[in-house]
DNA sequence: AGCACA
């Protein structure tokens, strides 16, 4: 623990080059142009709509603070960056009304009871960047920088933050909990009191990294991984997988210098949200290199050579017994 | 970048 460190979340974090100065409204104003068109609606995309979070634990994941923004109206996306001495959390919201009244919601809101941590929220001096799926602020390059609002966007448009839906927030919609609580922190959940000794029994990642993937093939049902390291273990590697839903199968196939291995799933849906969620995902026996997750060029179901195979419906002879999805 | 098995 830091000793003096009364405000330390208040200092600036990384410098801001130039604030960009806003288009002043007083000075100098131009002539108005003739009355032909009418004013822009209100550029309300110009106002900053991220709050700063500190108060973190130190082992705080990204999912657990995505798990706890995402019912907050208006949450569009967030980040931790872990550069600094402590984390500091991102979040985007869909305006900066949203993003105020989240601020007001989380302000010295309880994280962690075990760690006494206090979250302190301000207003982001600039905006987190949100680039399809995956946020980058311009501040933070860091690993992890790997966003996945909510788990899932996997074909749908950016419209709803998360798929999901939650079991009814037991919280109100704004007055989650206010610095008032006078005993148990978690009084709030709708559990028994166990102190949750044991982290969640499904494995998840130690961290990611960014991969870049250039190059990948069509969607399909079978997911590709590389980028493996040299002592991948497997049974790491199949807990990681096997916990993801619409897992079928997978296949390690060790090569000389490179293991990859081969995972079919349901559908090529639950493939698409784990080729987004896992993206990067660096596990113990991994090393620090994060694994890159591709289609397969040939999918589970899939016969390889269709060299001439007639695929036509009334070729002569029985079709082949295959399924196509 | 490294893509097998049915």
């Amino acid at each position: 623990m830091a000793g003096a460190g009364i405000h330390p979340y208040h200092q600036q974090w990384p410098p801001v080059p130039a604030p960009p100065p806003p288009p002043a409204a007083a000075s100098a104003a131009p002539p108005p142009p003739p009355v032909h068109h009418p004013p822009p609606p209100a550029p309300s995309h110009d106002e900053v709509r991220t709050i700063f979070i500190t108060g973190l634990p130190e082992d705080v994941k990204e999912r657990e603070l995505q798990n706890l923004l995402r019912w907050l109206p208006g949450y569009e996306a967030s980040q931790v960056n872990y550069k600094g001495e402590k984390p500091m959390g991102f979040a985007l919201f869909s305006s900066a009304r949203l993003a105020v009244a989240a601020k007001d919601a989380l302000q010295e809101m309880v994280f962690d009871a075990e760690s006494k941590s206090l979250l302190h929220v301000e207003m982001a001096k600039k905006n987190l960047f949100v680039k399809r799926g995956i946020v980058t602020d311009s501040d933070a390059y860091d690993q992890t920088k790997r966003l996945r609002t909510g788990g899932n966007y996997s074909h749908s448009p950016y419209t709803s933050p998360s798929p999901f839906h939650p079991p009814a927030p037991v919280w109100g919609p704004h007055g989650y909990m206010t610095p008032t609580p006078p005993y148990d922190p978690y009084g709030c959940y709708p559990v028994p009191p166990v102190p949750m000794p044991t982290p969640a029994p499904v494995p998840a990642p130690s961290s990611y990294v960014p991969v870049q993937n250039t190059k990948d093939n069509p969607p399909c049902n079978t997911l590709f991984i590389g980028n493996l390291g040299e002592n991948i273990n497997e049974e790491e590697l199949r807990g990681l997988f096997s916990a993801q839903p619409g897992f079928k199968q997978m296949k390690i196939l060790r090569q000389e210098r490179h293991t990859v291995c081969f995972i079919e799933f349901e559908d090529v849906s639950t493939a698409t949200n784990v080729h987004h969620s896992l993206q990067g995902a660096v596990i113990p026996s991994s090393g620090s290199v994060g694994m890159r997750i591709q289609y397969s060029k040939n999918p589970f179901g899939k016969r390889k050579d269709s060299g001439h195979l007639v695929s036509s419906p009334s070729a002569n002879g029985p079709p082949p017994a295959l399924t196509y999805q």
